[in-house]
DNA sequence: CCCCCATATTGAAGTTCTTCGATCCAAGAC
DNA sequence: GTCTTGGATCGAAGAACTTCAATATGGGGG
């Protein structure tokens, strides 16, 4: 077994976010939450409710069309929906009967950030 | 309910990758094949595993290290190298008593690629 | 040839995830 | 107030995931 050992640089304050995943490796706090995040993108219901949201011209999603958009029930949607918002991607708010959901760009932004080779990953622009 | 619906634009072809998550409302089948992707991603150990391959100088990581660097059974580490490497992200050679890990950027910068928002997409300097 | 070491594979246990039907809550219409 | 409709929550069933001990495989060394 060649004896080398990892240094561990993660966890660089609250929010920090950028050595990225290809700088160096990732500390064990870190990784649980970026893991929470890229759980939520690995269902195929949940990455199509996401890109309907993000690509809507308004901004602006009814949870309606959402719903009606699949074969799957009410709760399932709704569940779906709840874990991504958990996961810090979207935003929802309910205006009289309706409920509207939109992006949270942010997010977006830093997991692209963290996927990106060191070299690139400077240049989100906001 | 407000009757609009969604025009979906997906499945451009196998391996055409571009309109992104945030451009268009994703297919069914790339949702799938995406997903199976960010599903890998979404595992505090494989994150780890990832960016520590990632971050490695050479490029390429003894299986030996990676267990070490674990409080968790050599079947494990194994069965999470496996599952990255089924999605595309590592590749790995046996080399003598040894396998080698590495990475594949060109999965990463394809996620990435997808994340990012068209007007940021187009920017993967290889 | 037999033994040893580094990884991979198998099989099983416990946990978590996805989905549904049933139910609850919020807000507008009557 | 009561009714209706959109959406969230609850509880349960089945599937998938994570992990381990045990075992198999592939190569080098004696």
């Amino acid at each position: 077994m060649s004896k080398r050992e990892f240094v561990v640089v993660g966890q660089d304050g609250a929010d920090a976010c950028c050595p990225g995943l290809l700088g160096a490796p990732l500390g064990e706090e870190r990784a649980v939450e970026l893991a929470k995040v890229f759980k939520a993108l690995g269902d195929p219901v949940r990455l199509r409710l996401l890109s309907m949201i993000a690509s809507r011209a308004g901004g602006e999603v009814c949870v309606c069309d959402l719903t009606a958009a699949f074969e799957l029930s009410q709760p399932t949607i709704s569940h779906h929906l709840k874990l991504l918002r958990q996961a810090g991607l979207i935003d929802c708010e309910r205006r009289g009967t309706w409920v509207y959901y939109w992006l949270l760009p942010e997010m977006m932004n830093k997991l692209a950030g963290m996927l990106a080779r060191p070299a690139d990953a400077v240049e989100v622009v906001s």
